[in-house]
Order: structure tokens, then C-alpha cells, then sequence
DNA sequence: CATGCTAAGTTAAACGTTTAACTAAACGCT
DNA sequence: AGCGTTTAGTTAAACGTTTAACTTAGCATG
């Protein structure tokens, strides 16, 4: 038979649809005899439920809606791509569908919502990164829970996963510091982002803490987009400005492999001359030499987490608040070294 | 309102539901009057159709969609993301949606399907480069289109978008002889893979119509994977062989990134000892020094061509065998040079 | 033995569309 | 006037589920 239905499976287990229904939700109206009966037809015919027809009873779609913008999507490190996986994982698990779209960088009040929202063609919307304010002011009538993943513009208003930056932003730095360096620059771009702020931030506690004095001309925070080529300008500006810099924290592996790129133009040699450090853990493939030590980031897993959360509060149709801030783990490598004196 | 229904609409304007439905399809048996009226409350409601009671009576799903391997997906380059951007787009201008999935590389004959194509929540089927053959075997007794991007292992039988390798393997090779360049060595990985092959046809169809001798010397097809660290690799043991290599064309941009890499290490000046050109132009926005001449393959376009294709088979419910070939473009950076004699 | 309870189903309405088949009015022709 | 055709709708069945409400038989209880 080309499509089964739930008739068809009624038909020849001789019961009736509801029955049919009921043993496919496990009912424990139903006696295990017919259970296991019904059960052998239905699998014996290949039978699936019709999502369709489900949802349009249940009065849910079964889909998940994950957005973000095209810049990210399409940005060389796979950083979304992995929180994406995640939840695609993840959602598989609770059998949700995800239905991905980017939406522009530039996303301006009056332009058109996501299809699959305006068609209530999901159940939930996850959005991962930093996506354009006037987008989510569109969504504050929505009436479907919405996870933020590694952004959260509203925290009161949503739920979010997040990236402990602050505590990588202080390991990272800790860790330059723990190595004996004294002169530890800063590399970040787009200071109003959180994350980076939060690194930042993270950043300056650590100096505080380990009683090294905060030197504002070393942190390089002049660039809008933390990508590799704007690495490059910044390390360029930071090491005209001041030579004895012997250390660098950047707020992420893209600008970090840009700094890099400058350093060996520069004949400054790594990590003889300077150790460096990014953020993320996205170039460990990447044959950078040296390889980059790095904070590491749990992608994937934010992906999954998000997706938990979307699942609980669905299936306990619940619209919590709930803050999760994912683990950040010191990956240690070759670009960074004890300071020779 | 908060769900607004076909019912809705129709009882505030007075008139059956069939009309609200025919003016939805903007059949002409309903009067411009009628249906001015209708597509005003319609926008006044902000009325659409659920997908779900749509899709369960035009038996449906109104979904696509789209598969490839998970290192795919994950890889820095992110070609295979281009692609699926296009194919987004595309699925949103024929009202669309898609359904992203991965499959292990290593699919295994005995692995589960998607759910989607078990619960058949896609009309059709999108498949993006090299996926595993067991897989495609699981498809066989598929009733819906499937069409292959990038990758096509039974040509007969499906549809697919395929890049012009030959095309491309000849216009890099032809452009290196046209420079000037004698000793033209070709870095490839996994020679199993129809574009790898191609694109290496194209480089020997090139150097024999130009009457330069076929040096197999100079060919390095051992690695497997086509990344940066077995670019390389290759690179290594060529220039290690023969040093008066001149002129590299890598199949793919991210070996030649490695290629470049060691180069650098190896104090071989680009362009000035030594040219590389690259295919796929995926690293334009990374910083690579110098800039990597490439053959340029229209990653959206080819997915938009495929999501074109479906389109038009659901759409007049034939089931086509066509071949479309994305045309390829030289892009001349600065990673190659006439040869200085 | 009438009564209530439990177990194991079944019946039927509802979800929100699409569309074939029907209707009713208006018009044109002979 | 009678008939056919066109126009502009309406009616109602169907799509494949879920689930509240109902049924029926068997059993225990006072």
C-alpha cells in the first residue's frame, strides 16, 4: 500500500480507528493483547501517523522555527552551524521538525515576517546570535515560546542559552597572566555585542584580580565585525602602537587567526615573540600553525539544550524563563607559552 | 482574533467558505467584486490557510527537503551552506518550506531514514553532495522527486545541478598556461569523487590540447579528505619531489589554503616562485595573503536551479530527468602571475 | 439480585481546508 | 415562451487524525 492510514490499520487488526489511535499513544485503556496486535499491523504495513492530519486536531504544527541572520549563517567558522546541529538532534529526539530560515542582518520593522510564523506553521521559535532589534519587537505579540540561543536582547522576557563569557573572558586571561605575561592585549569587535563585551569583561577581571594594572591603550576594540580581516587591522594598529605586547586575548578564533596572519607578516613569531589566545574552539581543523589555544565553547550542546527547553516548556505548555549559561572549557595549545625572561 | 480560520473570514464577509477559498486561489469563477471584498477582511484578519488542513486535503506536505552529510554541513567552507541558502530562497518564493537534515557519512544500509520521508512530510527531496550510497539505495521505492546538487551517482535516474568541473579544471589550467607556466602540478583528494575526477579531466584535457607533456609526477591524488591540512600534506611531498614546480591548481580552495601554508613555511614566494589557483571560491572574505585566484562556482544559483527544478516537477507532477550544469567563472586574483623568465 | 465499578473498547464530532457537483439567476436566441 | 448557456456563487464530502462521551460485559458488593 502506497500511504497507509490509521483505517487501514483499523481494518485489518479488526478494531477501530480510535483503538488504532490509542495504541499508538500507548493508552493503558487498551489491553496488551490488542496492543501487540495492532502493533505488529502497523509495523507490518509501515504505518505513520500524518502529521497533517495530527496537527491539524492537536492544533500544532510540530515544527520548530530557528532563525538567524544570513551573515552568520554563511560567516567561514561553522559556529551556528554546530549550535544548529544540536538542535536538529535534539529536536529529532522529541520529534519536532525545524524549519530554518535566515532572516537579513538589516531586518527593518516593516519588512515580512518568516513565512512559518505568519502561517503559525511552528510551535516554538529558537534564534540563535545576535539577530536585528526591530525583528524581535515583530515577535512580541507571539503567542508560542521563544528561546534565544548565545543573544538575549530581552532577558526578563525569554528564555536563553548562553555562552559563560565572562568566566572564559577570566580563564582565557587568567591563563596569560598564570604564564607570567604582563603586557596581555585585547582584540574584540562590535563592543555593543554581549558576548564579546561579557569576554571583555571577563578580560579586565582577571587583570584586576591578579593586581596587574588595566592598560586601555592595549585593548583594540575599534573594529564593528569580528571577522579575520578586521584581526588583522586590529593586531596591526596594537603592535604599531606598543611593541612589548607579548600577549594576546582575542575575542574570538576568527580575529585570532587574523592577528595571526599580521604576526607572521610581521616577523613577530608565535609563541616565541607573543602568545595568543582566542575564543570559540572553531579552527582546530584548520592547520593554523601554531594551533590556536582557545577558549572552548559547547555548541552543539547549546543547540540541544535550547531544544530541551523548548520541548519541556511545550510539552508542559509552560512559558517559563529560564537562563542557561553553557560551560566554557581552556583549550590549551601551541600558541601560547610561558614567557621567557 | 488569534487564530483566524477560513470561517472567519467567511461569515464576516457574508459569503461561503468555497469563496473564501476560490478568492485564496484567485479562481475566476468569483466576481472582482467579491473577491476585492473578501481579500480585504482577509488582510483586515490577517488571515492564512493552515498548512496542516491544507496539506492534509491536497494530500501534501508542502515541504522539500534537504539532506547532506554532517561533515559536509560542518566543514569551514561553507559551500554546501550556499547552497542551501539558494534552495531556502527559492522554497520561499514557490511557498515552500525545507526541511534540513543530516545523514552520517557512514550511513549504514540498516540505519534509520529521516523521519520525514518515513512519515512522508516531503513532496520531494533535495540531496547535496556526496552522500552515502547506502542511503540512496534506501531511496529507491521513493514516489517523490529527488534531485541531486553537486553530486550525482545515478545519473539516469534522477535529476541534478552540477558544477562544470570539466569546464573549470580547464579554464584554471588553461589560465596557469597562459601565464607562462611549464611545470603545472594538481593537488586532489578522494579521486573517487566525480568532481575531484572532473576537474582533474579538465586539467589534463587542458594541458594536452596545449601540447605540454602529461607529467603524472606532478599529480598528487593521495589524500582522502579535500581539507586544508591534506592540502598541505600534498604540497609537501610535490615540492619535496620537484622543485621546479611553478604553477599549483588545487582542486578545491581549501586545499589550497594548506598548499599556500606550506609555501609560506617553506619560503616559497606566491605569487613570485610560485602560482595556485584554487576552485569553488569559498575563502574571498578570509584575509588568505594573497588574495587566491579560484574558479568560481555559483553556490546559490545551484541551489536555487534545484529548488527550481522540484518546483517545477510538483507543480506539473512529471517526474524529469534533467541535468543542469552551473556555469563556472575564472576569477584572476593575486595568487597568480605570468612566469617571470 | 439490584447496584455500582472497572476494563476495554467504540462512536462520532471536530480540526481547517479543497473541490466536484449542484443551484439559481440572468441573459441570448429562435 | 421555452430552452440552452454563462456567471457567480453554495453545498457537502473528503482528507487522517484525536478524544470526550458513550457502551457493553464482567465482576464485586451489600
Amino acid at each position: 500500500m502506497a500511504n497507509p492510514t490509521i483505517k487501514d490499520v483499523a481494518k485489518m487488526a479488526n478494531v477501530s480507528i480510535a483503538t488504532v489511535s490509542l495504541v499508538v499513544h500507548n493508552h493503558r485503556r487498551i489491553s496488551q493483547e490488542t496492543k501487540d496486535k495492532v502493533l505488529a499491523i502497523i509495523e507490518k504495513l509501515n504505518y505513520h501517523p500524518s502529521p497533517n492530519a495530527r496537527g491539524l486536531v492537536r492544533r500544532k504544527s510540530g515544527n520548530i522555527g530557528f532563525v538567524l541572520t544570513d551573515d552568520h549563517f554563511l560567516r567561514t567558522e561553522p559556529f551556528y552551524t554546530h549550535i544548529f546541529m544540536g538542535t536538529e538532534f535534539e529536536a529529532h529526539e522529541n520529534e519536532f521538525y525545524i524549519l530554518l530560515t535566515t532572516v537579513a542582518a538589516k531586518f527593518k520593522i516593516t519588512d515580512p515576517l518568516p513565512r512559518f510564523i505568519l502561517e503559525r506553521n511552528v510551535d516554538g521559535l529558537i534564534i540563535a546570535g545576535k539577530v536585528p532589534l526591530p525583528f524581535i519587537n515583530r515577535l512580541s505579540k507571539a503567542t508560542f515560546p521563544i528561546i534565544f540561543v548565545d543573544y538575549s536582547p530581552y532577558d526578563k522576557k525569554y528564555s536563553c542559552v548562553l555562552v559563560d563569557n565572562i568566566k572564559g573572558g577570566e580563564l582565557a586571561t587568567s591563563h596569560l597572566i598564570e604564564y607570567g605575561h604582563k603586557k596581555i592585549a585585547f582584540i574584540g569587535g562590535d563592543i555593543e555585542h554581549p558576548s564579546i563585551k561579557d569576554r571583555l569583561n571577563g578580560y579586565k577581571n582577571a587583570i584586576e584580580k591578579s593586581g596587574l594594572e588595566l592598560d586601555e591603550n592595549i585593548i583594540d576594540i575599534k573594529e564593528d565585525y569580528p571577522g579575520r580581516t578586521n584581526g588583522y587591522n586590529a593586531a596591526e594598529r596594537l603592535f604599531k602602537k606598543d611593541k612589548a605586547i607579548t600577549a594576546v586575548f582575542s575575542c574570538n578564533d576568527a580575529m585570532a587567526v587574523g592577528a595571526i596572519q599580521y604576526m607572521k607578516d610581521n616577523g613577530i613569531r608565535i609563541p616565541e615573540d607573543c602568545s595568543i589566545i582566542g575564543f570559540d574552539d572553531v579552527v582546530s581543523d584548520n592547520a593554523i600553525e601554531p594551533a590556536l589555544s582557545t577558549v572552548r565553547v559547547p555548541k552543539m550542546e547549546m543547540g540541544t539544550e535550547a531544544m530541551k527547553l523548548m520541548a519541556h516548556m511545550l510539552k508542559n505548555n509552560t512559558k517559563e524563563n529560564k537562563k542557561v549559561l553553557a560551560p566554557v572549557e581552556l583549550i590549551i595549545r601551541e600558541s601560547t607559552r610561558r614567557i621567557c625572561l
